[in-house]
DNA sequence: GAACGATACGGAGCACTGTTCCGCTTTGTC
DNA sequence: GACAAAGCGGAACAGTGCTCCGTATCGTTC
């Protein structure tokens, strides 16, 4: 059985979950391995032990990702002031989530098993909180498969183009699922 | 108009078009432009000149080996002993050709409109160019597009992993058309 | 709380790649 | 043959992945 880890080192793993992400969103899953561990204030070789290639990375961020935001749903709706408020702020957690999302596909050419898994736990862990959020806030017109996927794909394509802004269709697609 | 273009430069453009699609054969479109420059014996400036980002070059030699393809077609019923060993022989280049054909679509995220334009480019010069071989092999109970676009199926996936080799399998697809 | 492996960290250093730039060579023309 | 224009080659620079090992920190034992 493996040793317990240490604690710097546990606190680091969390440390560089966080940072990466927040990177993959500002500079796409491709960003420099040295942007990241500025970010996560640590040096190159930390996170090299401990994600010795970039799909272990990316999947570890995933998997963090995917609960982080399953846990955001219920306590978004606690907290916001209305329902329709705490679904706008997960969409919006969401998205961010997607660009890793997005990343994995590429970070994963080699083991696409591996992906369709990752793929099912993903719509099983979120498809039910997405549900939550939506009963909520009183839409009974979509489902939450569609909604996500319909996200998902306004997403796709490179991000560095100006034209086309992803959050913004997505904040129409909302204004007219919650009638405003 | 532009000006007519120096004799040794067009040779060169011809030569690199080869060696790159050759390179991309052997080691993937994302192969440094130095092995390319070294396989067809110029400086790199030379290709930076010719095609100054990969995208041009890869659709570059998209177009050219989409062109060979179709004229080898022809050319292998005429010279080999059999139609279904001119067949075999064609769908070898069609399968080095599909290297390339994979590459285009990373390399041209930016933009899938031209990438639809080559494709249909594709089928369109291809198609009749392989029901051909197909009439001439006595094969008429597989259309030209469906066995293109399965051997491209077959084709997709990283060629890194030894367990899977899409050429065996093709082969074996060909033994079972041709009743070996 | 001191001492001491074991564990983990940091970042310099190396290898490799894309891209630019400019002195030199080849080509076509007169 | 002479001369400009066009083209060529590859050194040089900048950015990146990944390794390696001296140093720092942790957890344990007395």
């Amino acid at each position: 059985m493996p040793p317990r880890k240490r604690a710097d080192a546990a606190r680091n793993e969390q440390t560089l979950l966080a940072a990466a992400a927040e990177v993959f969103v500002r500079s796409g899953v491709d960003a420099p391995i040295r942007e990241i561990a500025a970010e996560a204030g640590v040096g190159m070789g930390t996170i090299y032990r401990h994600f010795p290639t970039r799909a272990d990375l990316v999947v570890a961020v995933y998997r963090h990702q995917v609960e982080a935001c399953a846990e955001a749903g219920p306590e978004l709706l606690s907290k916001e002031d209305s329902p329709q408020q705490a679904l706008r702020q997960w969409v919006d957690l969401f998205v961010d989530f997607l660009v890793t999302k997005h990343g994995l596909a590429n970070a994963l050419q080699s083991d696409s098993s591996g992906f369709e898994q990752l793929h099912a736990y993903f719509l099983d862990r979120l498809g039910p909180v997405c549900g939550e959020l939506l009963k909520a806030s009183g839409i009974e017109n979509i489902q939450p498969y569609e909604l996500m996927r319909g996200i998902g794909n306004l997403c796709v394509g490179r991000g560095d183009d100006a034209r086309y802004d992803p959050r913004r269709l997505i904040a129409l697609l909302l204004d007219g699922l919650l009638g405003a």
